[in-house]
Order: structure tokens, then C-alpha cells, then sequence
DNA sequence: AACCATACCAACCGCAAAGTT
DNA sequence: AAACTTTGCGGTTGGTATGGT
């Protein structure tokens, strides 16, 4: 025990990440590999705590990080995924490989939260036999058109450094990370893509580091069934029932079953 | 136009588990 | 086995954009 806190220190920046840190902590890790975070800091001199440093990558700067524009599919899967594990943001994106557990419970704490709890109420007030008019906010996602805009701005910001920069492999896997972010950027405009097989695929496929992390946190999670005893439920029928959902092209009707087993649970 | 309230997201903090010596 | 270090997770907060008056 008694681990010193490891932002402490004096020196330690804090807050925002600026455009030229970020440059920093992606060339370092495209040389080194995700990992080893105490040394990230000393190594690369950014005054940042190698906790920041991690967090910084894994919620922004990893490559295949899909952010904002929350499809119904994946809303339909982060609500019953959360009312069969709980708040296991990490366990609930190891299924949504392209979110980030702190995207995702950004999302639950400021979207889905109130959806539900007004659902409830409505339903609530439904079931007293009050009439109610069919609420439009009730399918309503607030989805604010900013929320990509810090990324298209690295995401031009290292175009522009590459430009500057003579060819190196760093600059390969920057140009291919920014790519990547450009292809995602053309998602969120068209805003046109429900989630389809060919996503699921991509967000294994494509980017390796990311299956890595969901192997590890399947097991994870499965450990956590007879671990804790929080009542979570057995994992191979999630499984099961998310294969099918990604077979079946995501309707919310596949979800109802699970409804009524996680209503039972 | 200015002010205030609200919504949202990025980042921080503390704790615990896992790993290492 | 114990002490210590590192990493990961979930809860919370601060800053800022947006909407309303």
C-alpha cells in the first residue's frame, strides 16, 4: 500500500491537452508501442503524469476511436449491456469496440440516464391510466454538432505536420491515424451509418491494439462473474444475443427477450 | 447585447487489482 | 509472503459551448 499519488508532483501540468502534447505522446507511442506509461513522461518530456498520458490515448488519441453520433443500436446495447452488468463501462465498450468506456458513460450520465428515468416516468403515468401524448423528446438524441471538432482539429493539425515532415515511419502511421480519423469524420457528416456488420468488422479488424484490449477485457469480464458476485449475468448469452444482434442489422424488436430476462434478473 | 442556466465532454482523482521485486 | 509499483476503472468535477430570457 501507500502509493503516492502520481500527480502530485510539482511541474505537473494539468487540464487540456494541447495539439503539439498530443503530436508528442502519438510519436512516442507509435515508436514504442501503448504500455509502460511511467516512462512515457520522462522519455518524451512532457510534463505530464503517466496516468494522463494514458488516458489521453486510450479515450482520444487511439487510433479507431469512433466519438460522437451514438447510433439506436448502440444506445439500444449500452442501456441493456449496462442493466445486465451495471456501470462496467469498461466490460460495456469492450463490446462497442470503437467507444471508450469514459465516452460511453459520459453518454449514459448525460443522455441515457434521463431518457430512462423519463421513460419510466411516462410509462409510470401510462400505466396509472392518464392520458399522455406521445412525447417526440421521448426518441429524441441530442446530438450537439461540436462534439467532433477538437478531433478534426488533430486530425488537420497532423496532416499539416506530416506535410512539414520528411518520411519516416512515424509519420506513415500518423498519416494512416489521421486517415482513420478522416474516415470517421466522413461517418459523423453523413451521419448515415447504423450500426452494420461491416462496423463490427472494422473495429476488430483494422486496428489491432483494439481486439487486443477486447480479448483481455471479454476475459476480464468473465472473471468478474464469479468474482465479485454482483449478479452478472452469464456472459455466452450476451454474447450470443450480440451476435445475433449484428446478424439481424440491430433492430431494437431482437431486444426485447432480453428485456424481459434482464427485467427477471 | 448581456446575463444566466443548462448541457456536455475532457480530464482528474481516488481506489483497487494486478504485477514486480 | 510482504512491500512496493504500475495499470485500469468508475465517479466526479471544471471549463466551455449553447440556449433562453
Amino acid at each position: 500500500m501507500g502509493r503516492p499519488p502520481c500527480c502530485d508532483k510539482i511541474g505537473i501540468k494539468k487540464g487540456p491537452w494541447t495539439p503539439e502534447e498530443d503530436i508528442i505522446l502519438v510519436s512516442y507511442i507509435q515508436e514504442h508501442g501503448p504500455g509502460n506509461w511511467r516512462s512515457v513522461p520522462t522519455n518524451t518530456g512532457l510534463l505530464r503524469c503517466s496516468k494522463s498520458c494514458r488516458l489521453r490515448w486510450t479515450n482520444y488519441l487511439r487510433p479507431g476511436i469512433k466519438r460522437g453520433n451514438f447510433t439506436p443500436h448502440e444506445e439500444g446495447m449500452i442501456i441493456h449491456l449496462q442493466a445486465l452488468l451495471g456501470n462496467k463501462w469498461a466490460s460495456i465498450a469492450s463490446y462497442l469496440p470503437q467507444r471508450t468506456d469514459n465516452d460511453i458513460k459520459n453518454y449514459w450520465n448525460t443522455h441515457l440516464k434521463k431518457k430512462l428515468n423519463k421513460s419510466e416516468s411516462e410509462e409510470r403515468i401510462i400505466s396509472e391510466n392518464i392520458p399522455l401524448q406521445p412525447s417526440a423528446a421521448r426518441n429524441t438524441i441530442n446530438h450537439r454538432s461540436t462534439y467532433a471538432s477538437s478531433t478534426e482539429n488533430i486530425s488537420r493539425l497532423l496532416e499539416g505536420w506530416m506535410r512539414a515532415s520528411p518520411k519516416s515511419s512515424t509519420a506513415n502511421f500518423l498519416e494512416q491515424k489521421s486517415q482513420n480519423r478522416t474516415n470517421d469524420l466522413m461517418d459523423h457528416h453523413n451521419d448515415q451509418s447504423p450500426y452494420e456488420q461491416g462496423s463490427w468488422d472494422q473495429g476488430f479488424h483494422v486496428h489491432p491494439k483494439n481486439s487486443e484490449e477486447n480479448v483481455k477485457c471479454d476475459h476480464d469480464v468473465q472473471e468478474d462473474g464469479d468474482g465479485d458476485g454482483d449478479a452478472t449475468p452469464p456472459l455466452t448469452f450476451i454474447e450470443k444475443w450480440l451476435l445475433e444482434e449484428t446478424n439481424t442489422g440491430g433492430q431494437m424488436e431482437v431486444m426485447s427477450p432480453l428485456m424481459e430476462l434482464s427485467n427477471m434478473l
